[in-house]
DNA sequence: AGATATCCACGAAATTATTCGTAGTAATAT
DNA sequence: ATATTACTACGAATAATTTCGTGGATATCT
């Protein structure tokens, strides 16, 4: 299991944002970071990492006793597969009805407003 | 368990897809539908229409021998709660952020691009 | 050194989701 | 009327996910 097939379960899903955002870590930073919001155990979140590493999600770095945890795909990759499984499975594979329907439900700040034009123009077919 | 705040799990959004599509339905009608994508049983359909209805994703009329379903939130609620839900597990909670990486991966068509600019508009926070 | 804390491997329980077989009953066809 | 077909209920097997305890080893503290 090499590749971007596999689609992250929500206790992965979890365990790879704080990757994300700290960078390799170990299975104690981790928990740190999920065990402040949600009540679970250290071996939960080294069993996790385990299975996330024979599943291919992960690499672990063994060289220390404390083994150090990488992200095998990078957020945004990870965040595209996602968008896309939803759109097939909830919108007739189409991304572009998801976007509409995230669209006329959410409250968007200029910022946000503005970046989005600014990558519609750059998809083209502008008016 | 009588509100929105149940996702359907991927086998019971297919059942879904398909009262969206004919409407109320036989549990014969769902499983012509989806046994011609994928192979699976009759009771299989059957079975999973029965949790359904104990979740509160579905209801069933039983005036009849042949009970007919019929699917108990939009498809447009389902969606948006979809959305949510995957803004939360995978964007820090922004839709936006979604939003934006649904279109920097994928090709939009004309009509879709205006559809979408027109919902920007509406949006406010005009350019 | 001896006690305490930390870490990993592994088995397995608990939970949820998916799948289907069997039994019983009602409708339909021969 | 008998046989065949169609339908529901229900139990249960299978699989996937989540959770944690125990055991054994290494490091750290007193």
């Amino acid at each position: 299991m090499a590749d971007q097939t596999t689609k992250p379960t929500d206790g992965e899903l979890a365990i790879l944002t704080v990757l994300w955002q700290l960078g390799p870590s170990t299975v104690r930073q981790i928990f740190d970071v999920l065990s402040a919001e949600r009540d679970l155990g250290y071996t939960t979140v080294l069993k996790m990492l385990q299975i996330m590493t024979d599943k291919g999600l992960v690499t672990r770095n063994e060289t220390e006793r404390t083994h150090v945890y990488t992200e095998r795909f990078s957020e945004a990759d990870t965040q595209s597969h996602l968008v896309k499984d939803l759109a097939d499975r909830a919108f007739g594979g189409s991304a572009m009805r998801l976007v509409m329907s995230a669209l006329s439900n959410k409250r968007a700040s200029r910022k946000e407003l503005a970046e989005i034009r600014r990558l519609l123009d750059a998809a083209g077919g502008g008016k």
